[in-house]
DNA sequence: GCTTGTGAAGAGATTCACAGCA
DNA sequence: TGCTGTGAATCTCTTCACAAGC
């Protein structure tokens, strides 16, 4: 049923989930595995087997209720939460992150950013305050932050991960170009953009396209 | 051999690059599968499968020549290759691209963006040109543009990736919460920041850390 | 009719475990 | 002895195909 939802499954979720919204807003009240697939991008029976998981109810020669079904995904993924975050390296792309108000929609609110320079700590930059990483700790208790986004030089990765743990924040996004080690009950993801691009340059210079 | 290497093996080219690199610069001319793995957080088996792909030699007893390694992935991944960029959209996250480092230094160039803002199309900004997107079949040609990543709102990604088609560009980098359809032969890689906080949010939701 | 839900088959990726070699 | 290279086993995810039900 509703437990142990396989990481695959998990991944497609934030998909579909898009997908409901979007049609929803274009009318439908019900949608079939097909019509779901497509706008998610995927094949029919991967949207069948990975909603048996949520143990949902579609119709029979109907289809699934897009109401309900939103409902379903959404419960499933805790989108009901709110999770404050906090970002780590004010360059380029800690800014726009910061300044990202996608997050902010489905439950990711910047509340907090940290860095090095003296020069911008103590300000507010989009109106996210700026703290020095050694406030990390009462920074995380007086935001409740869950969530620490890595968007320091590779050089500073570890540390600021080490200062996140010890923070006690458990979930982690990483885009800095370097690994980060930390304890088991941590959940660290990696994002590392130039190695989507040399993903693509291999097909590129193997001449070979990729059906996606 | 050198043929066929699979996608998952693709992957995790770039991360052993990333370390290989950072290890020559500490030292070492020869690197066992074990160090190795830690260094790219994998097992050693998988680093071991992974480099068999390329018809790689190292040395029972001993390990892999680093110099020779380095050489060896960057040739798989065609990293001598130089691939120019274009960003589409220049809203925070498309400025940050178009103005991280960290892709001209991997082979990737920023060498124009384009943007429907009349205000910016014409100027230059961090040195790219900005140009107006009914440009972008002009602007592919003069930089013989390989890459193109979208950074619009989602309600332009499919037109932009159009475009994008239209010009001859083969390979897309998607950071726009929506998919897009394109012909069989043009590579797109998605990338969702929401949805990557989204599965740390599933995962804080159910109190389950995951180890990666 | 049409579409779900799901066992079973298939494909792919990971891990094991060990023979082979320096 | 130490480490690679790789078949075999295992696990995970995907796809097929069809019975069950509206």
């Amino acid at each position: 049923m509703t437990n142990h939802i396989p990481e695959a499954t998990v991944a497609r979720l934030p998909v579909y989930l898009r997908s409901l919204v979007a049609l929803a807003a274009t009318g439908p009240t019900t949608v079939s595995s097909d019509v779901l697939a497509e706008l998610a991008g995927v094949n029919a029976a991967k949207v069948r087997k990975d909603l048996s998981h949520l143990g949902t109810h579609g119709t029979r020669g109907v289809g699934y209720e897009v109401d309900r079904l939103v409902f379903e995904v959404s419960r499933a993924l805790g989108v009901a939460n709110t999770w404050p975050v906090v970002v780590c390296g004010l360059g380029n792309l800690g800014r726009a992150l910061a300044n990202h108000t996608g997050f902010t929609e489905r439950g990711f609110p910047v509340l907090a950013a940290v860095d090095v320079d003296p020069a911008t700590v103590g300000t507010v930059v989009d109106g996210v305050p700026v703290h020095d990483p050694s406030q990390l700790g009462a920074v995380v208790e007086e935001h409740g932050i869950a969530i620490g986004v890595i968007t320091t030089p590779a050089e500073a990765a570890q540390d600021t991960a080490d200062r996140l743990v010890a923070a006690g924040v458990r979930s982690i996004l990483n885009f800095a170009p370097t690994l980060v080690t930390v304890p088991d009950d941590v959940d660290v993801r990696a994002v590392d953009l130039s190695l989507e691009l040399q993903i693509l340059g291999y097909h590129l210079q193997r001449g070979v396209p990729v059906a996606e």
